[in-house]
DNA sequence: TTCAATTATTAGTATATTTGAATATTTAAA
DNA sequence: TTTAAATATTCAAATATACTAATAATTGAA
């Protein structure tokens, strides 16, 4: 930084680097920051569930509880497994768990 | 539990109790789930700062930052003080600025 | 008291999110 | 291959959020 002119500029690319981290982060919160989904997610911390088990455990309709669970399984918090015409959804990494302990 | 046709009344009560918490939880999530005011929360962590100088490390207008922080404010994310023409914003408790670091 | 600087509020518009209704898809069994 | 059960998707409507522009309020100094 040889000119004081450059300040602006130099601080600007460092609030820069960090905005992206920061818009990754707010991106993560918005995710949990619903009360469905976040009821979703507790009803999972002890393991996988059915959608019909959700449906009843969160009070959601079928295809509003879908809608959700996509959502998260899009972002990677949920992962799923068939097994015949049931779906079990289970929180998709332990960091994810541990947080809701 | 006398009967098994209460096992629903039983568990929906169970939840709900639950849910008001879950509400709650999603309320606080929601508030930092945005770009902005992560950054806010950001730049404040180590002291407070005038509205200006927020203006300018987050590159948002005056008004938009000034909308952003009052919502903080109500939340009692936030605290500030004014002095002269200028409002002081700080993280208002400090389990927050942990959580920050 | 008038002015300029700083911050706050309001109103309207644009955008994004959430929901419900209808419908489609998937799967296993009859 | 039909059928029924479970889940997923699509679309439109309702709701909530965020932004901008204009304006108001607050404060200290002239």
């Amino acid at each position: 930084m040889t000119k004081n002119s450059t300040l602006k500029a130099e601080l600007t690319k460092l609030f820069g680097d960090q905005k992206e981290n920061i818009e990754k982060a707010a991106g993560c919160l918005k995710v949990l920051a619903h009360p469905a989904r976040l009821q979703i997610m507790c009803a999972l911390r002890n393991g996988e569930q059915t959608v019909q088990d959700l449906e009843f455990l969160t009070g959601l309709r079928q295809t509003t509880l879908s809608q959700h669970l996509s959502l998260l399984k899009n972002r990677d918090v949920l992962a799923s497994r068939r097994e015949a015409n049931f779906s079990f959804y289970r929180i998709a990494n332990m960091r994810m768990v541990e947080l809701f302990n």
